[in-house]
DNA sequence: CTCCCGATAT
DNA sequence: ATATCAGGAG
């Protein structure tokens, strides 16, 4: 995409959206980090519907390990991949307490360190709970990146630094919810909304009309 | 690359 | 019936 292009692209989006906001549900640093995580393969409305009575008994890394795994279990069943899920945030949650005084570490090598823990959720952590400018490539953002042409990559890491390079210092802050909320509401994966796309004049996909 | 894996949209 | 959903680990 053409960097006058881009430079739009993003005007546009602030325009229609000047503070957006993700639609996971968090309390703190811990709560957002665990909410990414049983966000993998799951939709926002699932994970906050198990989130949202989990949250109440647990904000910290130390009411996890109270709750126990079984206990996590319980609230997160109706989740894909809980099983292997509940056992990283619990593991997770032993090593935040032993190894980081109970709190979320403010740098992507410690956060990765976390089981169940890779670059993208570092990159929110990071990013939402941080105020770091990164830019956390999830399904979407690749899905929009490649689409679009604003940054073509063949993988998530790929399209991560082509973004970091092209994206103008003005909208790094916002860029991965900007993204993110285009590809869930507008750009999406199965039947994009071109005919009703606020970008699509910019966008570089072939078919514009398809729907 | 495969496995993990329930809920929802199409 | 099947593709997809705020991916990560082996």
């Amino acid at each position: 995409m053409k960097k006058a292009d881009i430079q739009r692209f993003f005007e546009i989006l602030r325009t229609e959206n000047p503070e957006p906001k993700g639609e996971l549900n968090y309390t703190n640093p811990y709560t957002l980090l665990v909410a990414v995580a049983l966000s993998a393969q799951a939709t926002d409305i699932g994970v906050n519907k198990a989130t949202e009575k989990l949250f109440k008994i647990v904000k910290t890394p130390q009411d996890m390990l109270k709750l126990g795994e079984d206990g996590l279990k319980d609230h997160i069943k109706t989740i894909g991949l809980y099983n292997t899920k509940a056992k990283n945030v619990m593991a997770a949650a032993e090593m935040l307490v032993r190894d980081y005084g109970g709190k979320v570490p403010e740098d992507r090598d410690e956060l990765v360190k976390l089981p169940g823990v890779g670059r993208k959720t570092a990159n929110v952590v990071l990013n939402i709970a941080f105020g770091h400018e990164t830019i956390a490539v999830d399904t979407h953002l690749f899905r929009v990146s490649n689409r679009t042409g604003l940054a073509p990559g063949a993988t998530p890491e790929a399209v991560e630094a082509k973004l970091e390079k092209v994206i103008p210092p003005e909208f790094r802050r916002h860029a991965h919810h900007w993204l993110i909320l285009h590809g869930r509401y507008i750009c999406k994966a199965r039947k994009p909304s071109c005919p009703v796309c606020p970008v699509r004049d910019v966008c570089g996909f072939k078919d514009k009309t398809e729907y």
